[in-house]
DNA sequence: CATATTAGTTGACACGATCAACTAACTCGG
DNA sequence: CCGAGTTAGTTGATCGTGTCAACTAATATG
C-alpha cells in the first residue's frame, strides 16, 4: 500500500473529486438511493417533478440517455407506482410523465437520505471549514449548469 | 420547467452534490474515462498501481465489489492489456495485479483528462472562489476516508 | 494428517442501457 | 386535403457489468 510521489496540484484535486463521485455516485456502496429506486431512477423522478408536462424524452435529455433508455426508465417508475404516463391532449404523441403522490413523498425521503449522508461526512470535517465546503458545492453545481 | 419553493439548506446542498456526482460519475455524459476504460476499470487500475503486490480481492474491497466482481474486472483489464496477473510465490493462492507499461501510461492520461474536465468547470467560477473550492474538495475526500 | 479457511474462478442469472426498426401522431407544401 | 417528412415513443435483440452460489486449489491449524 505505498503511495507514489506527490502529483501536481490539479491532478490531486481531480483525484479527490473522483473519490467523492465514487462514494456518492450510482455505484457508491449500496448503489441504491432509497427504497427500490436506483440513482438514475431517482433523478428521472425528480426531473418529472420539476418539469411541467414532462415528455419522456426530456428525461432522457436531462440524464444523458437515449430515448429508448428514457422509455424504459419511465416504465420502471410507472410499474413501481412512482409516476403516471398521461397522453398530452395538445399533441397525442407526447406522454407527460407525472409523479404520483407516492412519487412525491418518496422524493422528499430520498432528498433527506442524501442530505443525511452528506452531513455525516461533513461532521468529520473541522467545523470552521464546513461553511466553505457548502459554498464550494453550490458553486461547482452552478458552474456545471452554465 | 418550474422550480418548486425553496427547500431547506441541507437538501439544497445535497442536491448540488448529486448534480456534481452525476456529471463526473460513471454515467456522466460519455460514461467512459479514456480510451476503452470505464470508471470502475480506471479505479481498479489505479488501485493496482498504488498497492504493492495487490491481490485481486483488494480491488474488490476498495471499490465495493464482491470477489467475483473483482475477478471479472481484473480479467477485463488483463484482456485489454492494462495489467498482468502474477502468482505470488509467497502464497500461491494470491494473484498479484500489476499494471503493465500501457497501464501506467494510461493512468496518467486519465488523470489528466479528469483534471482538465475539472479545470474547465472551475474556469466558470469566480476566480476568488476557486481556492476555496479546491480546499473543499480535498477536505471532503479526506473526510470520506476516515 | 484431516479439517477449516482463504484466494480466486466460473456458470447461471439479473439488471439496465444501446441500437435499429417499428407505430402513431403531427406538420406542411402543393 | 393528401402525401412526404418529422417527431414522440415503443420494442426486440443484444451487450456490458455486476451478483450469488458452487467450485478448485493452496495454505493454516489442532
Amino acid at each position: 500500500m505505498l503511495k507514489k510521489t506527490k502529483p501536481e496540484k490539479s491532478i490531486e484535486l481531480s483525484r479527490a473529486l473522483i473519490e467523492i463521485v465514487w462514494q456518492f455516485g450510482p455505484k457508491g456502496l449500496d448503489g441504491e438511493c432509497c427504497e427500490d429506486l436506483s440513482m438514475p431512477e431517482y433523478l428521472a423522478l425528480e426531473t418529472s417533478a420539476n418539469t411541467n408536462d414532462c415528455p419522456v424524452q426530456h428525461i432522457g435529455n436531462q440524464l444523458g440517455f437515449t430515448k429508448s433508455g428514457a422509455t424504459r426508465i419511465v416504465n420502471r417508475l410507472e410499474k413501481k407506482g412512482y409516476i403516471q404516463k398521461v397522453r398530452s391532449y395538445e399533441d397525442a404523441r407526447i406522454c407527460c410523465v407525472v409523479p404520483t403522490d407516492k412519487g412525491k413523498k418518496t422524493l422528499e425521503g430520498v432528498a433527506r437520505y442524501y442530505a443525511d449522508r452528506l452531513s455525516a461526512v461533513l461532521a468529520k470535517v473541522p467545523p470552521d471549514k464546513s461553511a466553505n465546503i457548502a459554498d464550494a458545492l453550490l458553486e461547482i453545481a452552478s458552474a456545471l449548469r452554465r
